[in-house]
DNA sequence: ACTCCTTTGTAACAATAGTCACTATTTATT
DNA sequence: AATAAATAGTGACTATTGTTACAAAGGAGT
């Protein structure tokens, strides 16, 4: 349990002990979906360790990539539904070999009130998804698929601390919502470009 | 001021009285932009009267629209930068006359702690509005610019409660960040389909 | 009525993105 | 080794959206 206080340092330990008496750990397998969309919410997780993927799914099967959590980081659109009683809007998939703390609802709302730590955490979970919102809707507003293939590869290789992206094109279409043919178009004059090399499920950012 | 209590019939009489000692009325006529993205932002504002466009704004000059403000409504973006103390990330826009309400920054974090009522209405305005920009997000992700219109009509004579859409082509085209032409265009096919009635600065919905 | 300006219509073309068809590689499975 | 499955490359074609250029129509002001 050490590991959750190193990576929510902020919390005061009051709230660290109802996160370990009430908190449940899930270790979750990688590309797993973790939650569906329409899927009643029952806890909201805070990632320990791994990653995540949130999308947002269509009806006719797309899915379009919105953004990435992290270890310290919560789903603010779980805290959001659990809030309303809601259905999940998103669906969450695991990038690896992920676990995360999961917190029954009720205490959510509860610990806002008791838990000043608590509190500035689950708004600043809000503020920084909102921001990321802003920015994806910039992306799909403005800019090119050509632009937006950029900034994907950048933020995964981000997020993964390693220029090389370990995904087909296939994986990276669906991802924002467009098709193999278009993403290996747009590879290979990247490549031409000297932008990237190509190998097979691996694409090498330079 | 019984205005104000008939909008946010939710607040607390304290907090009412609060908001009238602290609160500062402004009206801002129509079309008049009343934030500016890069804005340094002092108040969170509550709108009275009238309605007011969110837009996000691209470097090159291009403009989005995100969202209408109606009465009873605040602006989540102003509360989140005046949280982060950042400048504002969006861009305001009066549609007719409105009659708001200005709170000093300081205040908004403080009432959040003394007025249980406050808290509320702060959350489930970050949660409507980041329902919206969800919506936005299926429409630019998945929906071709024909679907994109039709949605934007629908919405705009919804709000003005008219099924009357009295603008021009071109204004039409900047919020949806597209260009006149296309617009015209896919208004005729409308037409031809019976969906809607074109006249001079104005659309009308079947 | 005449002029000026805004708005709308439209054709032709260009650019971007999506689809279809087929091939070539590489990897996995039997 | 033979076969199957997944991945990637590519050309041809279509659809959508954006751009350019120009014409026509409607209002506002003189």
């Amino acid at each position: 349990m050490e590991n959750i206080t190193t990576l929510f340092p902020q919390f005061e330990p009051k709230l660290m002990e109802e996160i370990i008496a009430n908190g449940v750990i899930k270790t979750i397998p990688a590309g797993e979906i973790m939650m569906r969309t329409g899927q009643f919410i029952k806890n909201t997780m805070l990632i320990l360790e791994g990653s995540v993927k949130i999308f947002r799914e269509h009806e006719d099967g797309g899915e379009f990539l919105m953004y990435y959590l992290q270890p310290g980081e919560a789903c603010a659109i779980s805290i959001i539904c659990a809030s309303k009683s809601e259905a999940s809007q998103v669906m969450a998939k695991t990038m690896e070999e992920t676990t995360v703390l999961m917190i029954p609802l009720n205490l959510i709302d509860k610990w806002m009130l008791d838990y000043k730590s608590w509190y500035h955490f689950v708004l600043s979970t809000y503020r920084n998804r909102f921001d990321e919102l802003l920015n994806l809707i910039d992306q799909v507003a403005f800019r090119n698929m050509d632009e937006r293939l950029d900034f994907y590869l950048k933020r995964h290789a981000k997020i993964h601390g390693s220029n090389i992206v370990a995904l087909s094109h296939q994986q990276i279409a669906e991802e924002l919502n467009s098709s193999r043919e278009v993403i290996s178009r747009l590879l290979k004059k990247m490549e031409q470009r000297h932008m990237v090399i190509l190998q097979r499920n691996a694409i090498e950012l330079i």
